[in-house]
DNA sequence: CAAATAGTTTCGATATGCGTTAAATATTGC
DNA sequence: GCAATATTTAACGCATATCGAAACTATTTG
């Protein structure tokens, strides 16, 4: 039972969030750029932002010639978790079937 | 933009669910047995076992030697297109790194 | 130091989701 | 037909998430 997966699903749960992870799949954005990409209000964007990086989804860098600007980028790990649990479900369909098929005609158990 | 992706993931947002869809991985259970195994009331599993459904990930079926119930199984579609979103972001990385690196000493854009 | 820029945080309002209890539906068994 | 079983649906209250607007912080620029 991995509670950061739980993290992970709820943060990418959002249309918004998700787009935007999608957007920084091309390569890392600011803030802006990504409020301007996804048709959200910069707050609505920086709230998103500060939920995917809670969920260590996304990581947040200050460019060296402009402190105020942030740069977002995707972090690999959650979402090579999730993938992982995703596909440790393939391979369990076959099983799946023949469980089926002996729980419904064996009644159960 | 995948719409049925969103829908995948706000179904498997919910912890209650996402330990369902878990349970259901050791094979196929009726409607009553998941809710006693995740702590749940009847009703309460009713309406995840609901969302699951709508979301495509698990179907329902009766068992002929009694019509009053349900049970669920997993099915592999929506998890398949989750694993393959989760997936096409590994590979990236590396680029995303350089997009960095770029995208900081560049200035943008 | 004042003005402008980039972004975040707070606030108020609305909306959505979840759980429980109670009622309803469908089905089985006597 | 009537009681019991398996599950869903409906109604209500509570917690949480989201948005836009306004305020705030930090930084750059003149």
């Amino acid at each position: 039972m991995s509670a950061s997966l739980d993290v992970t699903l709820a943060a990418l749960a959002d249309p918004h969030r998700r787009a935007t992870v999608d957007l920084l799949r091309q390569g890392p954005r600011r803030a802006g750029e990504l409020a301007q990409a996804a048709g959200l209000s910069a707050p609505a964007m920086s709230r998103h932002l500060r939920a995917l990086r809670l969920a260590g989804l996304v990581e947040e860098t200050h460019p060296p010639f402009d402190a105020r600007v942030r740069v977002y980028a995707l972090r690999p790990g959650p979402m090579a978790e999730l993938k992982a649990w995703a596909e440790a479900a393939e391979g369990l369909w076959s099983d799946q079937l023949l469980a089926l098929k002996a729980h419904v005609e064996g009644g159960g158990g």
